[in-house]
RNA sequence: GGGGAGAUUCCAGAGCGGCCAAAUGGGCCAGACUGUAAAUCUGGUGGUAUCACCUUCGGCGGUUCGAAUCCGCCUCUCCCCA
């Protein structure tokens, strides 16, 4: 593949794609490095997979030899992007943003090399400007553009709530694209309005305005789009086996896409594994991901912990012990107030409601009553609640 | 400044004096089946040592034997006109 089409893999929106073969073309020659930067929004303190659509790309770009600039938007995190949402997002207080920023800046570092990276937050420049200088940058842009952004166009449609202070969201987006000169912007596709604001306030500064490269916004595990609120997201923090489980629940249609933008295997390799069985597709799928974040060893672990769990219907190896024994009275407990208080279940109702339905095993045996009292333990006893919780009980 | 609409259980969204812990869908949980924590089907989904009580329908008061439902004020939101 060559460097044009490394550029663009994936990619949704190229605007312009001549542009950017002229652009790399001519730093090549001259021996320059692209300026390619991309936005993150501390609103959240977590990136997950989604994210690493975008970091993955630029991970691409970095290894071709080209400067990455991370923006951290503290100052536009303070806004509130209003892409993808149809709701008025809390605005952030410093101290959360603060606290976000480094927590995103280290897993960043999961998938790019820092050392080689330049890092901004939009701060820098923002609070230097004075009231003049924001209404100078409101005034570069009209009402009438704004609502043309087809987020704006549909709350409005719903009759539901636009902040003023949100069309400043992607003016400040684009002057970030002119403080820091930058060539090439990378964002998921529900940002291409934002990037193409970036273009035209550059082009009014007397920049050449930048590349814009929109890529897609994911699925999540149960097909809808991945966020974070719909907890349909992987986290890049997760452990190996929660990454590797998780993938493995992914629907069955969202395979693919998730090949495409989340792995490094080619078309031929994806087509192949998609062809024979699922279960085995996903498992390279899930393997790939979790190998590339915990490296390969910690991916074939979890592909046997996941298998002897949810294949083979064992306990996994690593049942954590609780000491029941001293805090049973004479007469003993109800299973139900048990599973309470050790936490399994939430409340004593989620907990009986759980036995009812066949969903608690004792050394796995399915126990149905949840008045079922638990005397002294003679020896350890295996507890299963529901699919995923295990505990030891002494 | 004027007029209208609305705030419901995790989310969306019914309910409009008792039959409402509150329809339906989504999510989630469990079970069956299986290829897996896919898909599909079934059931469940406020709390309580649980079958009777307790706390929920933006907030505070009021009317009533009885309120998510009626009245008053307050907070927030949307739309239209200016």
């Amino acid at each position: 593949m060559n460097e044009f089409d490394l550029f663009r893999r994936n990619a949704v929106d190229v605007i312009e794609a001549r542009e950017l073969e002229k652009r790399l073309a001519s730093a090549a020659a001259q021996g320059k490095k692209l300026r390619i930067k991309f936005g993150m929004d501390p609103s959240s303190p977590d990136l997950h997979l989604g994210h690493s659509v975008q970091l993955l790309r630029l991970r691409a770009m970095q290894e071709l030899g080209h400067q990455i600039v991370l923006i951290v938007g503290d100052a536009t995190a303070m806004v509130g992007d209003p892409s993808g949402r149809n709701k008025l997002r809390p605005q952030l207080s410093r101290i959360d943003v603060e606290r976000n920023l480094v927590t995103y800046t280290d897993q960043a570092a999961r998938v790019l090399d820092m050392s080689k990276t330049e890092v901004h937050r939009n701060s820098e420049w923002f609070d230097a400007m004075r009231f003049e200088d924001v209404l100078r940058l409101a005034a570069k842009a009209t009402v009438a553009r704004m609502l043309e952004r087809d987020t704006f166009e549909k709350r409005m449609e719903a009759r539901e709530p636009i902040g003023v202070h949100e069309f400043l969201y992607p003016l400040m987006q684009g002057w970030d694209s002119v403080m820091i000169k930058c060539d090439v912007e990378i964002g998921g596709t529900d940002q291409l309005f934002n990037l193409l604001v970036g273009r035209e306030l550059q082009e009014r500064e007397g920049q050449i305005p930048q590349i814009c490269l929109t890529f897609p916004l994911i699925n999540g595990l149960d097909g809808r789009k991945m966020s974070k609120s719909y907890g349909n997201a992987i986290q890049l923090t997760e452990s190996p086996n929660e990454m590797f489980g998780k993938v493995m629940s992914l629907s069955d249609a969202v395979m693919p896409m998730w090949f495409d933008t989340l792995t490094a295997l080619d078309t031929a390799e994806r087509d192949a594994l998609l062809a024979g069985h699922p279960r085995e597709a996903k498992a390279r799928l899930a393997a790939e991901i979790t190998s590339f974040y915990h490296g390969p060893a910690a991916a074939s672990a979890a592909r046997e912990a996941f298998d002897r769990q949810f294949r083979d219907k064992e306990a996994p190896e690593d049942v954590p012990e609780v000491d029941v024994s001293s805090r049973l009275p004479a007469e003993g407990l109800p299973l139900m107030v048990l599973l309470r208080d050790l936490e399994l279940a939430s409340s004593s109702s989620e907990a009986r409601r759980t036995i009812e339905q066949g969903g608690v095993k004792l050394d796995g045996e399915i126990v149905r009553d949840p008045k079922y009292i638990v005397t002294a333990l003679a020896e350890s006893l295996l507890v299963q609640f529901g699919k995923r919780k295990f505990q030891r009980w002494r």
